[in-house]
DNA sequence: CGGAGTTACTAAACCGGTTTGATCGAAACA
DNA sequence: TGTTTCGATCAAACCGGTTTAGTAACTCCG
C-alpha cells in the first residue's frame, strides 16, 4: 500500500556506480561527463524512475520554478469575465512547456499589497504578472521594492521598468465607432469602465478620440463598473437622452443594455445600435447578436508567459507586440432610424 | 540598488545568541525553549525582518505548503462558467489563513492525466481538489496510486476513499420542476448538460424524478454542452414539441435559449417559461430576468479547502455538508398560456 | 550528599538537489 | 621519460530550514 519512496539522485549514482555530483552533471547535459558514463547514468534514471525533485532544486538554486498571479478583484466580476480563463490557459499553455507551475492568489482588495508581499516574502514565485493595471498603479513601486521581476498586460502610461504585452484596446474601439459612423450614426454614446482602471479610461479615450476623428460631436459618457448591474444602470440613463447608439466597454455591460433597451420599448438594432467589447462566448447567442470586439487574452497569456520566463532567465526582454482586436459584426448595429 | 539578502534562521540565531535549533523551536511554538529566549529570539526575528523561506521549509519536511487544481476543459467554456473564479475566491480564503498557496494547472483534455502525475512527480503540491467528476471518473484511480490526497466537489457514484463536499444539484433543479409544476405547467423539457458529467447526469436525472414526483408526464431532454452555442441549438429543437417550459442545467443555455424563443416569435413567459442553474450575474440582467437556482461556489471552495488541508495534515475528513441551492425566481417563469 | 529526572540548550545530521575544489589517469608535449 | 595539460570523476560544502541525540546545569528526593 505504502509506496516506495521515490527514488533520489543518489540511487541514480548507486545505480551507475558514480557520485551525486557526476549525475546531476549528466541530467543537466553539462561538459565533462564521458558519453559512456552519461547514457549509463541517463538509463539508471530512467530504469527507476526517477524525478527531479523540485523542492530540493527550488533549494539549491534559490529558484522557485513558479510564478503567480494576483487577483484583487471580486468574485462576481471575476466570475463574468471571459478574461481570465483564456488568459490563464495561455499562460500555462508556455509554462507547462517549461516545467513551470502557475501560483493562483485570490485576495479582497485590500489585500492586494499583502498578496503580493506574502507571495515575495515566502519566496513563493519567481515573478508574477501584473494584470488589470491601474492609472498610477502602487505595484509597479512595490515590486520594484521587492525585486520580483514583472510583466504587465497593457504599458502602463510611466515607463515601468518592467516589459509589457503590448495589448491595445484603441482600434477595437475605433473600429466599432467607424462602424457605427459609417452606418449614420452621429450621436454615439459610450458606457465606460471605472476611469482608475488603464483599460477602462483607454478605451474611453479611444472613443472620444475616434468620434472626433469620424467628424461627430463628443458623445454623453456613463462610467459604470463593468457588472451587469452597471451596465443596465448607465443604459437607463443614456435611453434619456437621443443617441443612436451606445458603444460599451464590455460585452457583460453591453448584453445587460440591450436588456434594458428591448424593457424600454426600444428596438435594437432598429432605434438602438450597441456594440460590446470582448466577444463574449454569449455574444453570438443573444437576441439580437451582439456586434463586439474580439480579443485574444489566450495569445496575450503565451506571450507575456515567454516573456515572464526569458527575464527571470535574466534575459532584457521588449515589450511584446500582439495583433489588435478585430471587429465581429453582428446583429445588433444598423443604420439609425430615420429622424 | 541589490537589496541585502534576506536573513536566514541562522542570522536570527546569531543575533539572539543562540542556535538554529533552538530558534526553529522557537518560532514553532515547541516547548524546550525557556520564555526569556524565547522572546530574546522573537525580537530578534522582528527586528531582522526574518520570514521563513518556503523552499527550505519545503524540503526538510517533505511538504509544498500547496494544493492543486487541474482544470481539463477548454478554455472557451471555462470563461463562461461563473463557478470557477468563486470557488477559486473561497478556495484561497481558506488557504492565505494557513500560509498555503494554490498551484493552478490548465491541460487540453488530452492531456489531464499527465496535468495530474506532473503536479505529483515534481512534488509541487499535497493534495487536489477533484472538480467536474464524470461517470466512471478515472482520476479516482490514478490519485490513488499517485497517493495524493484530493478532496472531491460532489460525491462519486463509486466510493472513493477521498471525502467530498456534498454539492447536491438535485433540490435546486426539484424546486425548479416544482415552481413551474405549481404554476400550472404539464409539458416541461429539460436542456441537459453532457451525461459523462456527473453534475451533467445528475441534473437530467433529478429533473426526470422531479417530474415523476409532480404526477407529470416524462418530458423531452435534448443533451447538450453548457455552451451558448449548445443552448441554442437545443431550444431550437424542443419549441418544435408543444412544451411549456425549459428547464436549463445552467444559465448560460438558458440565456442562449431565450434568444432563440425571441427570435422564434415565442414570447416569454407568457408562451415559453424558462429557468437556469447557476444564477449568475448576468441573469437578473436580461429581458426577462431568468429564473435560476442560486448556487454557492464560494463557500464550497472554502469548504473544500478547509478538508483538504485536514486531510494533507493527516485527519481523517468526514464528507462535508452544505446548504442546498435556492431558486430564485424572476421574470422568465409564468402560468403557461391558456390552452 | 549522591543518583534520578527534568529543563534548556547545542551540535550535527538530514531533506535532495547543485556547485566547487581536489584528485587521478591518460594523452600531449618537450 | 619527465612534465604538463586536460577531461572525467569524486568528495564535500552549500541552500535554509527541521529534527534527533547528547550534554550541562538544576531540581527533587531519599
Amino acid at each position: 500500500m505504502t509506496r516506495a519512496d521515490r527514488p533520489t539522485i543518489r540511487d541514480v549514482a548507486r545505480a551507475a556506480g558514480v557520485s551525486k555530483g557526476t549525475v546531476s552533471f549528466a541530467l543537466n547535459g553539462r561538459p565533462g561527463v564521458s558519453e559512456d558514463t552519461r547514457e549509463r547514468i541517463l538509463a539508471a534514471a530512467r530504469d527507476l524512475g526517477w524525478t527531479p525533485s523540485t523542492k530540493a532544486r527550488a533549494l539549491s538554486v534559490s529558484r522557485s520554478f513558479a510564478v503567480g498571479l494576483v487577483l484583487a478583484r471580486e468574485p462576481e466580476l471575476l466570475g463574468a469575465d471571459p478574461f481570465f480563463p483564456s488568459f490563464i490557459a495561455g499562460v500555462e499553455r508556455t509554462l507547462s512547456d517549461r516545467g513551470q507551475a502557475l501560483v493562483l492568489q485570490v485576495v479582497p482588495e485590500s489585500e492586494e499589497e499583502a498578496g503580493y508581499r506574502r507571495l515575495a516574502g515566502a519566496g513563493r514565485v519567481d515573478g508574477v504578472f501584473l494584470l488589470d493595471l491601474r492609472v498610477d498603479d502602487p505595484r509597479m513601486a512595490l515590486l520594484e521594492e521587492l525585486g520580483m521581476p514583472a510583466v504587465s498586460i497593457a504599458r502602463p502610461d510611466v515607463p515601468s521598468g518592467f516589459p509589457a504585452v503590448l495589448v491595445d484596446d484603441r482600434p477595437g474601439i475605433a473600429a466599432a465607432v467607424e462602424h457605427l459612423a459609417g452606418l449614420g450614426h452621429r450621436r454615439i454614446a459610450h458606457v465606460a469602465g471605472p476611469a482608475h482602471f488603464l483599460h477602462g479610461s483607454r478605451r474611453r479615450r479611444a472613443f472620444e478620440d475616434a468620434l472626433a476623428e469620424a467628424g461627430l460631436p463628443a458623445g454623453p459618457v456613463v462610467e459604470a463598473d463593468f457588472s451587469a448591474a452597471g451596465g443596465a444602470a448607465a443604459t437607463r440613463r443614456l435611453l434619456d437622452s437621443d443617441v443612436t447608439a451606445i458603444v460599451y466597454s464590455n460585452d457583460l455591460m453591453a448584453i445587460a443594455g440591450l436588456s434594458v433597451a428591448v424593457e424600454c420599448g426600444r428596438a435594437v438594432p432598429a432605434e438602438l445600435s450597441v456594440t460590446g467589447f470582448d466577444n463574449t462566448d454569449l455574444a453570438g447567442y443573444v437576441s439580437p447578436a451582439l456586434t463586439s470586439v474580439r480579443t485574444d487574452p489566450y495569445l496575450w497569456g503565451r506571450k507575456a508567459a515567454e516573456a515572464l520566463l526569458d527575464l527571470i532567465d535574466g534575459g532584457t526582454v521588449d515589450d511584446v507586440p500582439v495583433p489588435a482586436a478585430q471587429l465581429v459584426i453582428r446583429a445588433s448595429t444598423a443604420p439609425p432610424p430615420p429622424q
